[in-house]
DNA sequence: GCGACGGTTCGGGCGGCGCCGAACCGTTCC
DNA sequence: GGAACGGTTCGGCGCCGCCCGAACCGTCGC
């Protein structure tokens, strides 16, 4: 049973915090990446990965001479995104100029762990939630309308006795505004990967909509993307 | 605009880890208290606390010669609670024997930051929740006759363009379950307060149930208390 | 005024943490 | 087999952070 302190002394390191930030497009990455993306070299990294994995925070698998290491779990990404979002509370400072054009390609469509971000994510949240499938006047909630919804569009029913919650909402770090997380926004963004709606760019977390998937999105919520 | 690793170091020592902690009964300690409760000098304590409220974590209020010190809002008490929840997952472990008494006390009823909490806490939920006033299907949310409920029996109105969730879960210590937080959670324990449904009972956060305020649950949610 | 008290500031000691380079291990590729 | 490569382990180094005691300041009570 972890303190407090130990806990976010898991965090409260500029690399850590880097790669936990970096993990939060829900993908797995290899400990040099890692390191690379971080400025710290493959020994430094390998002692924090070991540790933020000894702490719970992240799970590790391993393949071959690779070490590929991901967020433990949905409660992992939540945590790092509180600390984000109470880090960096409204930052209105415009991106810098160098990275434009890959900003660009983020700033329009990307993962945020587990579920879409970027201008699509807001813009499919603002739909789901003019078209009465999620409510948010007080939080968010998923209607009836919208569990419905769920279950035709997605296939996706909730899972008895899951802790996880529905929807919730994440703030969004390019639009400022909130998209939706939580279990309808992962089961959107695996069923928009499988059924190529959108397609991964690069190596980053952008991501591009595909034709079939303006047609989806058109279809069932009536956006134009 | 801190980074999430300077913020997640304001929570990454055990000093200042046990005076969040102790703040979250939503009261204002002083600096003296906080350095007797958590064993360590004033002059320490004293340098913690500057970096706290430099951090935006906690306010201060200077009185004479006393320096009184409060979590800074909401949003960080909800952080504190995140990562007290998720370094101390579910310990099932039962309370300490030694502090039996106190530990019963607060067992029973009282304050989590500015809501309800503890046996109390948890029995009024589970009534709203019973009752319709707070749906819970999905995440938690107040119904429209929760939010009628809420005007006509704590005459409390959601003030426009407010960013604070209506109602929000938070794990309750002892009772391993939800109890309510956010708007509501606050309206209705300064209602509770102000109406002396309860009292504050020794210096800790424990509450006691009035005989009025016995009869005023009785009446409005139908539980026995 | 004077003493008691809460709190702050400053200097110093100490331990821990983050970083690196070097050596080493296992896998992959030629 | 040998070389390249990803990753790990281990010393060692330097810095930062936490803590204390001593001195000091402002407030409160007598």
């Amino acid at each position: 049973m972890p303190s407090l302190a130990e806990t976010a002394g898991l965090f409260a390191d500029r690399t850590r915090a880097a790669f936990c930030q970096a993990l939060l497009d829900g993908r797995a990455w290899t400990a040099g990446e890692l390191a690379r993306y971080a400025g710290v070299r493959p020994s430094t990294a390998s002692e924090h990965l070991s540790r933020l994995v000894a702490g719970g925070v992240l799970a590790e698998e391993r393949q071959g001479r690779h070490r590929y290491v991901r967020l433990a779990g949905p409660e992992a990404a939540a945590l790092v995104e509180a600390l984000a979002s109470y880090a960096a509370p409204d930052t209105t400072a415009p991106p810098r100029l160098g990275a434009a054009t890959l900003l660009g390609a983020e700033a329009r469509a990307r993962t945020c762990y587990d579920h879409l971000a970027g201008r699509l994510g807001v813009v499919l949240a603002d739909a789901m939630i003019a078209r009465g499938l999620v409510a948010a006047d007080s939080g968010l909630a998923v209607t009836p309308a919208g569990r419905a919804w769920l279950a035709d569009a997605l296939g996706y029913e909730q899972p008895p006795g899951s802790r996880r919650p529905l929807v919730r909402d994440c703030l969004d770090r390019t639009e400022r505004r909130p998209h939706l997380a939580g279990a309808l926004g992962a089961a959107l963004c695996a069923t928009a990967l499988r059924r190529q709606w959108i397609r991964r760019v690069g190596s980053g977390r952008a991501v591009k909509v595909t034709p079939r998937g303006s047609d989806a999105f058109h279809d069932l919520l009536a956006v134009t993307v």
